[in-house]
RNA sequence: GGUCUAGUAGCUCAGUUGGAUUAGAGCAACGGCCUUCUAAGCCGUAGGUCCCAGGUUCGAGCCCUGGCUAGAUCACCA
């Protein structure tokens, strides 16, 4: 049991014992005591004086007596303005290190009771062009966001649904059969994702100057977007798709895997990865059965024309198509086909979706009528709606040039890492190739920390003029403090320094009992992160972690200290810290260098 | 128009289920600190009507109501 845990059970006796009163856990509220007061942990008195019937400051005397009497660790008290300041004895903080110390993997609960299955869909991107900063946000939270539960203990299944079908593939398909003249990415040595994307660029620059045609020809705007015969080309293709034509499947086959294969390779330099991958062109006509069983039900409605809805007038909301009139699905009727399948296959205890916010509503329906149809796994549904990545003029778009390339954006980060490297010119002695994976970790984790620092609900602002910081409060100062206490490690080890269990009785200075309070927050950090998905409190833990160590190391000798039980605990500590530091990251998926 | 989300320093962001009349970081600006363990660091100065107005209570950046501003969404598209 933790000490937070004791002075809870403790206080609810004191409060019976001094006023005959009773309490109830929840009602207790502990926080930490404000740094520059004596003390650990603190007890807001206020919601106890109905109890009492005392002054603040007389409540919180009885109750600090009590407790300092009844609880081993608590040294003394002090009340100040109705706070209740609890002095936790040094001892408890060393011998806390020392266990933790024991455990690689501190902070990360492996035997959680509460243990669950859970799958986490992320990425999930269109096969017609390369992936963009947004893409970039959606992996790296859904990614970090797997690690998270799993460091809680979870059991987490990572899937990616691939949207290979549709319009848009079919309009890289008509551009490149026109304008390909037969290229490859081979041929041209352009990655498979850039290369079809090329093409449906080109695709929205032929359809612009038809319809311009067919406007200066006599047609309306909008009667010109429709006639266009390049877009007639790419709707009668897809219709071929679906009726199984030989010749475009194979076509469509082969775009795809070009555009795959590029995929893979972002995927790999952003360090994301898959358990299982759907395709929608194998699971777009699922759920057409349950829509039907539900008609027949009474659940969903018909109209005369044949369409099958969801009237969910009762919860506020509009009517939703589930059906056309010609019996085929749409998006909702598959995301209930797949996530039907889904609960069955895998006996899943929640299924997240990382989505961005554009789509609440969707998943407020898709909850809805998955309610509505009778399944139990409807509240299981969870959508993790993260925010749009804004630049400073709005919003990303395609056909207007201002996307942030995905796979351009992490080489110019790579390149940025090279330079400030050599700059400063601490990694002599490393082989070329160390040096370059060096700049590639640097990198990554600048890019990776700069996105998962911010809370995933809000939205975020990228400015590609100012490239992502290496200083201050940046994924690449956390891994500096971690290179940092690596290299004392080193030393140490070369001085043959006999590192053991710290003496409890070590003398502490402020900054180090501060340290020591602030890794042992670590577990709690990870368990709240996990409740509320977010990797961003994590980031925030590690952060602070770090600035704390680095005013530490600044002001204190480690390996010069004479003192040998304070050697020993400087060097236990740094562990410690390097030991947190790397697990934090982990969780984000950011890796942390020996030397840089 | 309906629904939802956000608004904290010049800029980018923190601020755990309401808690200490000193609301925090970083960047940018200015000034210090490398003959001592990595200066991608440390310390200091300056910078705020927490969008506005009410309300709830011992106590509000946080909760409620109304307003302002910005964004998202409301297809037989995905």
């Amino acid at each position: 049991m933790n000490i937070e845990s004791i002075v809870k059970t403790k206080l609810i006796d004191a409060i019976k014992s001094n006023y005959a009163q009773d309490v109830e856990l929840k009602q207790i509220q502990l926080q930490k005591t404000r740094r520059e007061i004596e003390g650990d942990i603190t007890v807001v008195v206020f919601p106890f004086l109905r109890l009492s019937r005392k002054s603040p400051e007389q409540t919180a005397n009885d109750l600090g007596e009590y407790l300092q009497e009844n609880i081993e660790e608590i040294e003394s008290f002090n009340v100040i303005k109705g706070f209740l300041n609890l002095v936790i004895a040094k001892s408890y903080w060393i011998s806390l290190l020392n266990n933790i110390l024991k455990d690689s993997s501190y902070g990360y609960n492996s035997n959680n009771p509460d243990a669950k299955t859970i799958m986490v869909e992320y990425s999930s991107p269109n096969t017609n062009k390369p992936l963009h900063l947004g893409h970039i946000r959606n992996n790296l939270l859904g990614y970090s966001v797997s690690r998270l539960l799993e460091a809680n203990g979870h059991k987490v299944l990572k899937v990616n649904l691939v949207n290979d079908r549709g319009i848009h593939i079919c309009k890289s398909m008509i551009a490149w059969e026109r304008f390909g003249e037969g290229k490859t990415p081979e041929s041209t040595n352009t990655k498979g994702d850039h290369f079809v994307g090329d093409y449906y660029v080109r695709f929205d620059k032929e359809y612009k100057k038809e319809v311009a045609e067919l406007i200066k020809g006599g047609l309306s705007e909008e009667e010109a977007k429709k006639e266009s015969p390049l877009l007639k080309a790419a709707q009668e293709m897809l219709r071929k798709w679906e009726a199984g034509d030989e010749a475009v499947v194979a076509l469509w086959k082969k775009m795809n895997s070009w555009v795959l294969a590029g995929f893979d390779v972002t995927y790999k330099q952003m360090g994301v990865s898959f358990d299982k991958i759907y395709f929608e062109s194998e699971t777009y006509k699922k759920g057409k059965k349950i829509v039907l069983k539900g008609l027949e039900d009474g659940v969903l409605y018909q109209k005369e024309t044949g369409s099958v809805w969801a009237d969910l007038e009762g919860d506020g909301l509009d009517h939703k198509l589930l059906l056309r009139d010609d019996g085929t699905s749409v998006y909702m009727t598959q995301d209930i086909g797949t996530a039907y399948e889904r609960f069955e296959e895998f006996k899943l205890d929640k299924q997240i979706y990382v989505v961005g916010n554009e789509q609440n509503y969707h998943f407020q329906v898709l909850s809805l009528v998955c309610k509505k149809l009778g399944f139990d796994w409807a509240e299981k549904i969870n959508h993790l709606s993260y925010g749009m990545v804004e630049l400073p003029n709005g919003k990303m778009k395609s056909r207007e040039g201002t996307v942030v390339d995905a796979d351009d954006l992490m080489s110019e980060m790579i390149n940025t890492a090279r330079e400030t490297s050599k700059e400063l010119g601490k990694l002599d002695g490393y082989s070329t190739e160390e040096a370059e994976k060096v700049f590639e970790t640097v990198a990554l984790g600048a890019l990776k920390y700069f996105i998962l620092k911010v809370d995933p609900k809000k939205n975020m602002m990228f400015n590609p003029q100012e490239s992502i910081d290496f200083n201050g409060n940046t994924g690449p100062f956390i891994q500096y403090t971690y290179a940092r206490i690596q290299s004392i490690l080193r030393k140490a080890k070369d001085n043959g320094v006999d590192i053991k269990d710290v003496n409890t009785e070590v003398s502490l200075d402020e900054k180090e009992s501060y340290l020591l309070k602030m890794l042992s927050e670590f577990p709690q950090v990870v368990s709240q992160a996990g409740k509320e998905y977010s990797p961003a409190m994590v980031a925030n833990y590690i952060y602070d972690l770090a600035k704390e160590f680095n005013g530490f190391y600044h002001d204190f000798p480690i390996l010069i200290e004479k003192n040998e039980e304070i050697l020993n605990f400087r060097i236990q500590i740094s562990k410690l810290v390097g030991t947190v530091i790397k697990n934090g990251m982990a969780i984000m998926g950011i890796s942390v260098p020996e030397r840089m």
